[in-house]
DNA sequence: AACCTTAATCGTAATATTACGATTAAGGGG
DNA sequence: CCCCTTAATCGTAATATTACGATTAAGGTT
C-alpha cells in the first residue's frame, strides 16, 4: 500500500528509521556534510553546491528541518540554515549505538 | 521526477545514502535488531516476529541483502539468515565517522 | 511605490516504496 | 511419487519520493 505501518513498531525503532530515512538521499548527506565544513550555510550557496534547482534543494532542506537535524534563521532576505546540534547528538547517540550493539559471532 | 540523481554525487555520498535508505524503515531495523539479538536468525521467525505478511518481510530481506548488510544461508527447507560482519564494520566506520564529524560550533 | 533578490510553496509528472494475497520453486517426509 | 513446509517472486494497488518550472511571499534597495 505504500504506507510504512509505523504504528506496530516501537518509537525507537520509528525514530532510527527516520533518522535513517533523512540520510538516505545523496544530496542531504551533501547538504549535512556542507553545513558541517561550513564554508558558509546560506541557502543560496547550498543550492549553488548542489547539482539540483533550487526548488528540489529546498525540499531536501525542508525533510531535514522536519526530522530536527537542521534549523534556519532568516537572515535578511535569505535563510542561514545551520546543523542543530541537540539533535545531532541525539542521533549520534541512537545510531551510535546500533552501529556498537552487534558484535560478529558468525552465527551461520 | 522520482529518479535520484546519483550520478552528481560522490561514491561516498552514494554508499552513505543507500546505508541510511536502508536503515529508514522500521521493518528493517527491527529485523536487523532481530539478527543482533539472535533468538535465531531462521526466516520464519523473523516473519512471526514482525507485524507484516511473509511476502512483505521477504521484500525487506532483499533490500537489506541487496546492500549486503545480511546474507541468507539455505538450511533445509528453510533460511538463515544472518548479519554479514564486514558490511557492518564498513557501515559503522562510513557511518560512525559522519556523526563524529559534527562538533557543535553555533554558526548562527 | 516599483523593483530585485531570495527562498518557500504549488502544480505536475515520473519513478520508487510499501504492502498484501496468490503463485511458484525447492527441499524434506510420508 | 505426492504432499507439506518454507521462502522467493509475481501481480497489483496505494502512497511516497524525487525533481523541475512557475508562482508566491518576504525583505531590501532605489
Amino acid at each position: 500500500m505504500g504506507l510504512a505501518k509505523t504504528e506496530e513498531f516501537t518509537l525507537k525503532q520509528n525514530e532510527m528509521a527516520l533518522l535513517g530515512k533523512a540520510l538516505g538521499h545523496p544530496a542531504r548527506i551533501a547538504i549535512l556534510q556542507h553545513l558541517i565544513n561550513k564554508k558558509s550555510c546560506v541557502c543560496g550557496d547550498i543550492v549553488d553546491g548542489l547539482p539540483l534547482s533550487q526548488s528540489t534543494v529546498s525540499q531536501h532542506l525542508s525533510e531535514l528541518k522536519k526530522v530536527g537535524l537542521i534549523q534556519g534563521n532568516i537572515s535578511g532576505p535569505s535563510v542561514c540554515y545551520c546543523i542543530d546540534g541537540k539533535a545531532w547528538e541525539r542521533m549520534k547517540m541512537i545510531l551510535g549505538d546500533f552501529l556498537k550493539s552487534f558484535e560478529d559471532p558468525a552465527c551461520c
